[in-house]
DNA sequence: TTGAAAGCGGTACCAG
DNA sequence: CTGGTACCGCTTTCAA
């Protein structure tokens, strides 16, 4: 560690106490404590003179809260959690909280670890994206048990836990399954029949949603299910473009391919494209949360967009309601989703 | 703030003093300190029963290090830092300090903000990628003659301060320059004559080694430069579709575009589709740093391979190295680059 | 108008 | 083998 100056240092430099240094510092001076001039000043120069800056963690030991929430996202490699970020850090920014960022690059271990280590810093609320609940559930609800403010973003898998968490802490998610209906409902109205699903998740449970929606879709359309049609996959570029080729060499070929996400559907086109299919006409492409990019890649990506930023504020938003009032009742907030069609999906080719 | 289980509550618990809970979490009663069996385990239950954990703060505090460095990137909305910051996580992981993220959005007060706030925590190491160095060099000196370990990643501007600066802190940074000649002899070669230029940064000197190896390959390849061949623009997708736009109206019309970086060339892929134009037949496109998407967009680009996460984890190896040993001369490190050739460029069309 | 001092939650030295 | 205690840097009440 670096030896800096203290509160002392300035007090001694200033020729005054310690406390007087804290009330000249925290803008006490002008409010309640009336302090001479002369001495603020003096206080001041001191200040700057040796570069003084307070130490946050002895302020916040003293002072009981640390100004600080913690954010935790599972994937850097995805576009659509930094969008998320944004909007936590926006609302943030309102208010004057600070932001401690963690990323767990989808290792569990991490994820416990990170939980951990924010709990430890004592911060004054956490928002969580959680990629596997089921491995640090009991920790989450020791914390908030504990009173910690939280806020979970996302769906968690539907057990007994789930059950009990809406009682625990906030929450919100974008409502996938909502969003799900409407591209498969899109894609059936366009004439096609055999609908293949890129399952490309870390934990099988995040798509839960969207799987439900697309069997549901198929279902009601008199279209039969199929396991062939749903490659699972993981989370990369790469994995998406090895899943969707699997699909298209099926016989007979789907017609349109959901991808879980707009990353595996980047790669999901780059498939169709080096297989020579052209999309739309050969094969529909659509996917979902409508990160930047799929506006501008070709051919354009049709996503059900889920407003990121937006999902962040609210998460945001919950958490320092909760910071605020603690004794609030815990809600739990849905995000709509809306269909972009753009240049990937189009009509089913004639048989 | 959220009460919390303390040290104390612990000992009162387990009918010990606080220094034996210490001892205890620690650790230290295996080795040094020989405590009994029976006395480790009633501590051990007690902490459990009252999930008990230390204050990292109080912790730091007395200890004198936080064990936590901090990284501070621009852009949320561009990969390539992520895989930067993916590359100090891996560098991170293998020793077991903690990563603090901040992200500053591009925003000059935000980056002097977190400076700041870093600092006030006492974190034991910084490395910054910054945006408006002008604006906080001053600040940056102060942190780096206080003796706290720091590493900037990317160059600075070429002024006095930057050559003080070596002097004072490590730095590593990609060989943009060699990097953007090798672009520009690619091109070349092809038979390109007239070479736009999509120079999207939030400050002017970010892209000072490739707006000057732009220019110097220009010149040692005999041909001439032109202001109006350099399309200046924001950092957004939509910057360098706009900006590519300008450069495309041109008459004559350009053959070849080199944007400074990817997600900018995504934005001008898509000018270029959208004016009916083919990629590369009617104008090649080139970029920098290969993130992820580079090579599965259509048509796949050609750019200059930086490997952000070396980058990264030589900007963390320098950290931990300097934090282990402070009086380490300051070094530099440049990352070498590699052109990446994909279907983006292509010979120039004949006249 | 200013200062003395208690304490936030730990660590580690020294004594027993 | 275990406990008492000074101290890390700051805030805040209470007295002067």
């Amino acid at each position: 560690m670096i030896k800096r100056p203290t509160q002392t240092d300035v007090a001694r430099l200033a020729g005054v106490s310690r406390a007087t240094v804290s009330y000249v510092v925290n803008g006490l001076a002008e409010a309640t404590l009336p302090i001479t001039n002369e001495t603020r000043n003096r206080v001041l120069e001191a200040v700057k003179e040796l570069g003084y800056q307070p130490d946050a963690r002895a302020q916040s030991l003293r002072s009981g809260t640390t100004n600080t929430i913690g954010l935790l996202i599972p994937d850097m490699q995805n576009p659509h959690y930094w969008e998320i970020a944004n909007g936590v850090e926006q609302q943030l920014q309102t208010d004057l909280m600070d932001l401690l960022l963690a990323t767990t690059s989808l290792d569990p271990d991490r994820e416990a670890h990170f939980i951990e280590a924010l709990s430890r810093r004592r911060i004054d609320g956490l928002i969580l994206l959680l990629t596997y609940p089921e491995r640090v559930m009991a920790q989450v609800e020791k914390l908030a048990r504990s009173r910690m403010p939280l806020v979970i973003v996302g769906s968690l898998p539907q057990d007994a836990q789930a059950a009990k968490a809406h009682e625990l802490f906030d929450m919100t998610a974008p409502n996938y399954y909502d969003g799900a209906i409407q591209v498969m409902r899109h894609l059936i109205g366009l004439g096609h029949q055999r609908i293949g699903l890129v399952y490309g998740v870390a934990n099988p449970f995040l798509g839960a949603e969207r799987l439900k929606a697309y069997a549901d879709a198929l279902e009601s359309a008199g279209l039969q299910g199929d396991e062939t049609l749903i490659a699972r996959c993981g989370t990369t570029i790469e994995a998406g473009y090895q899943a969707a080729h699997r699909l298209l060499e099926l016989n007979p070929r789907p017609t349109a391919i959901v991808v879980i996400n707009d990353i595996l559907a980047i790669g999901a086109l780059h498939t169709a494209t080096s297989r020579g299919l052209r999309v739309p006409d050969d094969v529909s492409i659509a996917s979902f949360d409508d990160i930047e990019i799929a506006a501008y890649i070709n051919p354009s990506l049709t996503t059900s967009r889920v407003n990121a930023e937006e999902v962040g504020r609210t998460a945001a938003r919950l958490l320092l309601m909760r910071i605020q009032n603690p004794s609030l009742p815990p809600q739990s907030i849905r995000i709509p989703v809306r269909l972009m069609v753009r240049a990937s999906t189009g009509r089913a080719p004639s048989p």
